[in-house]
DNA sequence: TTGTAAGCGTTATCAC
DNA sequence: GTGATAACGCTTACAA
């Protein structure tokens, strides 16, 4: 079988407290004599302490369980991205949990991770239950990040993107382009971030005073496809410009445009939200509102990390700055 | 603390052995009335063997590895996905490795998925060395699949795109199509798959008599940025046609063509590799070689769980098939 | 039909 | 300075 540490011990000729004690850095009481024999020995053995045995009984793991809906967006692939290098760089790994946006898979999955006794949770997922939450996390002491779902109740860690303000933004900026009639593409699912940027185009439409119809208002899954079929419909009613409350909805819109021959932005400005790396390589490239996602990947594993180690701090949460990238896809009217 | 299996004894008044037996399926022998006490004894507290205890003795994980360069890239998140529903439902977890490319990491990570003694890898990566895998793996008889890689001295399962036909047929689209100056963008680092897609080309071009330029030839790295700085040069030379071996390098064409005003496919016809969502999505849609990357993964996972099951049984190998997707970026000449 | 006891490889306590 | 030994929670020969 593989080298344990008595193996280690014997060939060094002490106990395997000893050879322990030392290799885990708890050895300032043994001969300096001792300490070296012992590491060279656990070195020349290539000995590596077995991970079950150990999490038995120090029942840490090393490991940060991470849920999202949908690996193939690349929002999240992107936030993911961020989340494992900071976990590299300090040893963690991540368990990978897709949930497909499937409540029954997310509550499994949630499970299944405490079953694993990973260290922390990074959660971004809107429809997993705050009950769930409670139950499983708050309950027993887990540490934990919720993302893409702002929540000032909850009492852990927050990473808050200000999206209503983002909202708020990319609507005015069609209306300083002199749009007036402004079409918004929406989650149809209970998003709460992606909601926040709806309430945003909604306060910045009455602030100014314009009407906002009815069938401008589309409602969709967050795809590329939704983006396609809201934008169908968007493209029949008398809209000049359409915020796109992602990016994966305003390529959909793209296309949708294409195909019925409006070219953008002359016949129609378009916004989006999120700035992944495509936005600009879309001819035209894309205007968005740019959030740092990758950073917030970043952010979130590096605050989680921080709980782990200190567990008794107060909650801190941090605000994450987005801001309007103009590129060629709106054009004044 | 939690409950253990000492706390179901307890409440059913048998021993350990009896409650351990009777709730891993290997109770026959007792009474049908202890077995059902047992089973509701362990449902009412809920009890769920502790994962690290078990796995010290049974040496299972339920977990697999899986190292890719890239998760950003819709190619290897596609895949990750295919793998990830296979997996859920057959009660298996994903660690997560992104490896960026980078070798040092990648061996790191190799050692850690080791180390934590999952039951199976998956590996994407053309970076990572033959002796890493032979010593980690094959030696100690770790089952494994190697993906986006074909080598057939390998004696492990595997999945295999015949990517040489794909890179064939991908030039022959554009010859019959009239081209004959014909450039290409392939991949600057080892990566077997995509080379071989330009082993294709090359064949093509050699058995149409067709002349190939260096100047046609760009080696850049698999993304869209790749892709857009091999494009800038290519637009300087006398071709008519692209081979783009990826799709993310072909998005990077797209914006280095409209940058300079040459029009798709009117004074450039594009072709690229793999079909990822997008390709319908970019305008105009993206000509491409279409391979079902989602399957892939889910049959990776699939032929994985398969041999860990079954370690005995001869390695297999699984032909994948790819074809031609016609769409709107190419054109006669 | 059921239970005893050994063993998995660590870490942690405490005695020498 | 060093080392027995218990404990972690489970599975599995082997007894009874």
């Amino acid at each position: 079988m593989s080298i344990t540490i008595k193996d280690v011990a014997k060939k060094t000729g002490v106990s395997i407290t000893t050879v322990s004690q030392i290799l885990n850095g708890k050895g300032q009481r043994f001969s300096e004599k001792t300490r070296e024999k012992v590491w060279s020995a656990a070195e020349e053995l290539n000995y590596k302490a077995n991970y079950f045995a150990q999490n038995m009984v120090t029942k840490q793991t090393q490991t940060i369980g991470v849920i999202i809906p949908d690996i193939t967006n690349t929002f999240y692939s992107d936030m993911i991205k961020g989340i494992e290098d900071y976990l590299y760089e300090n040893g963690f790994m991540v368990l990978l949990c897709n949930s497909t946006d499937n409540e029954e898979r997310e509550n499994l999955y949630l499970n299944q991770l405490v079953h694993r006794s990973v260290d922390g949770f990074i959660i971004a997922s809107s429809t997993i239950s705050d009950e769930m939450i409670f139950d499983l996390l708050k309950k027993n002491d887990k540490p934990y990040i919720l993302l893409d779902r702002k929540r000032e109740e909850h009492e852990s860690d927050n990473i808050i993107v200000d999206d209503t303000e983002g909202g708020y933004v990319a609507t005015e900026h069609l209306i300083t382009l002199g749009h007036r009639n402004i079409g918004v593409i929406t989650s149809s699912s209970s998003d709460v971030n992606v909601h926040n940027r709806f309430v945003g185009y909604k306060k910045c439409m009455e602030d100014y005073g314009l009407l906002m119809k009815e069938e401008w208002i589309m409602r969709e899954t967050l795809s590329m496809s939704g983006g396609y079929e809201a934008a169908k419909k968007l493209l029949q009613a008398d809209v000049s410009a359409i915020f796109a409350t992602s990016d994966q909805l305003a390529i959909g819109v793209y296309r949708a445009a294409s195909e019925v021959g409006v070219c953008i932005p002359e016949q129609l400005s378009l916004i989006g939200y999120d700035d992944i790396e495509l936005a600009s390589y879309m001819s035209p490239p894309l205007t968005t509102i740019h959030q740092p996602i990758y950073e917030i990947g970043k952010l979130a594993a590096e605050t989680l990390i921080h709980r782990i180690m200190n567990p008794e701090e107060a909650a801190k949460n941090h605000l994450v700055k987005t801001r309007l990238v103009v590129r060629s896809s709106t054009k004044v009217l």
